[in-house]
DNA sequence: ACATGATGTAAAAGCTGCTTACATTTCATG
DNA sequence: CATGAAATGTAAGCAGCTTTTACATCATGT
């Protein structure tokens, strides 16, 4: 992991990777501008050239973040194809797997307090995330008569909600807070499914 | 603020509130120990004599927040007199209210990453506050007929994700994620009867 | 009264965040 | 090429936090 040339190359990549590992391992509380920059192999000083603070850092990690969420959401909605409600079960197991599959992400993106205000980008990244929520339900609800049409702003706020509670209370692994008798894809979906049927969309869902 | 004696007198409170009202300024990750020993007009080394670390100060945080958390909803609950459906709104409003009024309760509890394991009395304070929901969500479904009825664990998990979805993301006035076009309160209570609706409970809600 | 434990302080080591001054490399431009 | 500017890295240092150790003070029970 030691370099040869005096200028790393790619130190701002390699700091936000050092950053992934080292808030997987530890949490974003227990992550460290010098940490990571030891583990990229530099001086202590070093990261400073590519990020105001610490707190940019982190920042920045959300930012990537929610990039690569938008990408894994959109690929599983997939236009809404071959129909809405199965398209929407692809969403909601692809939002849970991201929040397993990268915890690192998710908690900079979701818990680690990073105020959204600070970078532009960062809130244009979430509403890009949030726009494919905002389609999904548009989709949903087009199958609903036109008149008492519910509003599918509401829709996507709280299809996003329910996702988010169950990534977050159920859905890392280790970290969860509680054992399940069930895994959160099919907590999520089975309340997705309720929640929509409650609205007239699909059908009623099977107990048990 | 100073003291004329010597002996504190009841240092491990004044920790405790010092904490809170640090991270309620400052967030989870703001918040340090010299701080609160400073607040509190003692010593650095002083908190070591009352808790192990500062890990162990903010799970103790957590702890009284989940007691004081099952306090609020039981409280709101009050039994599901008069009638399940509107105690539930109560449980709802009561949920929310916390997370607005007690953020730096609320993010110690459910995002400064504690691991849950390390107190028993921090879980079982935690299983004190799923026992109520537990319960609200065996009261909604006791009046749907017994074959195929669903199980109320699952529905209490359901209300539990959506609510804890809506506080993080939208309940906490400045530090919401997202400009809403309706009071948290109001989205939960919505996506609540939608919900129940789908199972069967309740009247359907009036769209809009 | 006085021994003992509980609770505070002081001092120090090791760490982090961040700044400043300096060193090295890259790159555009003539 | 040559060369100066910009970019990128290092070294050194200050301030603040965490935690430990040794010591000081107070409270309590017999």
């Amino acid at each position: 992991m030691s370099r040869r040339t005096y200028h790393h190359g790619n130190l701002r990549e390699a700091l936000i990777q050092a950053a992934l590992e080292l808030i997987g391992e530890k949490g974003h509380a227990g992550f460290t501008f010098a940490d990571a920059a030891r583990l990229a192999g530099v001086s202590p000083a070093a990261p400073y050239r590519h990020f105001r603070d610490r707190d940019a850092l982190m920042a920045d990690v959300a930012r990537l973040g929610f990039e690569q969420f938008e990408i894994a959401l959109s690929r599983a909605w997939n236009g809404g194809a071959p129909d809405p409600l199965s398209a929407l079960a692809r969403l909601g197991r692809a939002y849970l797997a991201f929040a397993r599959t990268e915890p690192a992400y998710y908690s900079s993106m979701f818990e680690a307090g990073v105020p959204p205000e600070s970078d532009a980008a960062l809130v244009q990244a979430g509403e890009r995330v949030f726009a494919i929520l905002r389609q999904a339900a548009g989709a949903l609800v087009a199958r609903l008569p036109e008149p008492g049409r519910p509003p599918s702003l509401m829709i996507a706020l709280h299809i996003w909600s329910l996702s988010h509670g169950v990534a977050a209370l159920f859905g890392r692994g280790d970290r969860a807070r509680r054992k399940l008798p069930m895994s959160p894809e099919d907590l999520l979906e089975a309340g997705v499914l309720v929640y929509l049927h409650g609205l007239g969309i699909g059908l009623p869902p099977a107990p048990g």
